[in-house]
DNA sequence: GATGAATGAGACTTCATTCAT
DNA sequence: GATGAATGAAGTCTCATTCAT
């Protein structure tokens, strides 16, 4: 009944591991933002798994740590993806030729689809801004750099009140669009042409002075 | 009925019995939702469970169950209290005598305060309301009821332009009073009272007509 | 392709659990404590999980946090449970009439039982208390008592020779009672009775003065 | 053989080349030896990983495989090479002139410094020695070599009487040494020197003989 | 009605090991 | 010989939920 020990065994050792080298590991890492900006977006944040989302990516539970600390950064990760995409294409369309209006339009059609796409990820974000530090924090350096962006469209002064008048485009903006995306405003009976036109009306101030 | 106290023995302590919080189970109820919203608000939906929300109301972890089918369901009621609340609130508000500029502003005031102290119970709901098929049907049933009295304030025509006017004023004061509730507008270096006047104003020309 | 949300199902629910109630909170912290204890000896601190002490145990793997808040917890109760019976048995025998020498030989006997029952605990214990500070502080404290345990036994001046003195008695007796109990004095062909003897000799020195 | 270098580019940057450390296998091996050493004392065997040592040798996760079965050779290649140095010393110090007292000191002090520096892995290795069939067999054959140079040393006869004196007093030379190098006698109020001192008592005994 | 110990599926994360390059 | 991305089994811990008392 004594020094019943080493009871580890040949079993001890870890089995083999095919793989394949499937491209660089940045790629590798985009992919597994992919995949967990489309769990995120499908499911939300806690309802996937980094196992989950490593496999929708094409790799083993172990592969997503070699490229995320945790589950939280590819979230972060994912959200910078998005964030840097659409702001870009909207950039790209402030910046087209044409009258105010019909930019305003097209950036309003824009952003609507984004929101549409990523209505989850986008929701998930939201409870997560509230709740955890970091990524409230990263959730503000986003916003600032889309004001300063802002302001450097209007080439305005950037006067305080220009600012709060940018915030609240932001925020009016972002917030009708998740309600178009989300169903909600069609659940409601709701027009939601008379809502874009406002949106376009309230875009197309300001970027009008440009 | 009430006089349930665990017989004390002879030698009965001189400690604080451990005094059961007893009562109607309408009561048990009510603590137990009361509980959940503090819990949801602090620490988020995911942040906290139902063995915590019971303790928190007084009750052991199986009471829980016994008032609710799961933890969804308290999530449900918590925020029926919080709508129903804010609601009436904002309703009697908005009947009070006084210009309708001076009410906007006490509108406004009153939904900000809702929007304050309910912070992290409205995060959390975003998230779930987007997922949950239960939360999201809820919560479009708060929505018509709001948008239904909005109509009835209004006195006026219920045309779908109306409608739309109103949905996208509840937006707009929704996720306004949001960012500046959870400290966004602050931290981006927005003046708070310029964004608030445009609610009032907003707010302003809804209520204009009645 | 869009808001695919709401994956949970019905499947969200987790399942019922049969349980047995089998005596106080108390005695199953006795029987994980219990169950631990061998585990550990047997297989080592890293050798086993703590899924498997509450099989052992006879209980599910959430049980076992419900009283221990990690798995060096367990550890450390199940240190401080054979050392106090190792103290213990220790103590009275040292108590009992009868010559110094003859005390001294059932005071080694005994304690060369216990390091042969608790040797692999007691091996891995070694290694924890070097890394872990926990199990370190933890260690000393019970190390101090065993020394003023002798300090009260010697009824002699507390003196720091005296207690120099006691802690080398103690060293020694651990470290010969360790090799002989994992068989390391036998598959060297050293004489074990020899070295008992020493022991002995050792121990008698200590308590004789008594 | 030597001049494997990456080849550089046009835009070879100016940073410092990642310089391989390459050298004879068994350059390579000695250096993640020596790495290997350090980390299981600073970290504990469980406390490391073979990427970590590769890492701090200079080298990549597969190169450790390629030198060594698994991670316990490892260790078993650390201990090796530390009992030897150690041994080494220790036989050069008994070997020198002088009396047996001074010789007797010095072989203290060298013991109690090498257990100062190896602390760490001294304390996991025993709790692998306890553990692992084939880290107690090498334990035990570095044992009997200790014990068979004592012998040597004392060049007396070779009863069983003196090989249990010689085990007996490497237990307790080990023993006390370890308490004092890791902090364990100071942490206690136990006078060091006068522990030291009937080490040096004891070795002296041991090598007046000779 | 309330209790609270117990459940067990499952999430997150680690790391010894492999193999295509 | 070396590389290092990838593997996947397994361990630690959580928590929504149940049921015998």
């Amino acid at each position: 009944m004594e020094s019943r020990r080493r009871a580890q065994g040949p079993a001890a050792k870890r089995l083999a591991a095919p793989r394949r080298r499937r491209g660089t590991p940045h790629e590798t890492r985009e992919r597994l933002v992919a995949a967990a900006a489309l769990e995120f977006n499908q499911r939300g944040f806690h309802g996937t798994d980094t196992n989950r989302i490593a496999r929708a990516a094409g790799y083993a539970p172990g592969t997503f740590y070699k490229h995320f600390p945790d589950k939280q950064a590819v979230l972060l990760a994912a959200y910078e993806a998005w964030v840097t995409s659409e702001w870009q294409t909207v950039a790209s369309l402030v910046a087209e030729r044409g009258s105010a209006a019909a930019r305003a339009g097209r950036l309003v059609d824009a952003v609507l689809d984004f929101h549409r796409r990523w209505q989850g990820l986008r929701a998930s974000l939201r409870g997560l801004v509230a709740l955890e530090a970091d990524v409230q924090t990263f959730h503000r350096a986003q916003r600032r750099r889309q004001l300063d962006s802002l302001r450097a469209l209007r080439r305005g002064a950037p006067t305080v009140a220009g600012r709060a008048a940018d915030a609240y485009m932001l925020f009016v903006l972002e917030r009708v669009c998740d309600a178009i995306a989300d169903g909600e405003v069609r659940a409601l009976g709701v027009d939601e042409d008379a809502l874009v036109a406002r949106l376009v009306a309230l875009v197309h101030t300001a970027i009008a002075g440009r």
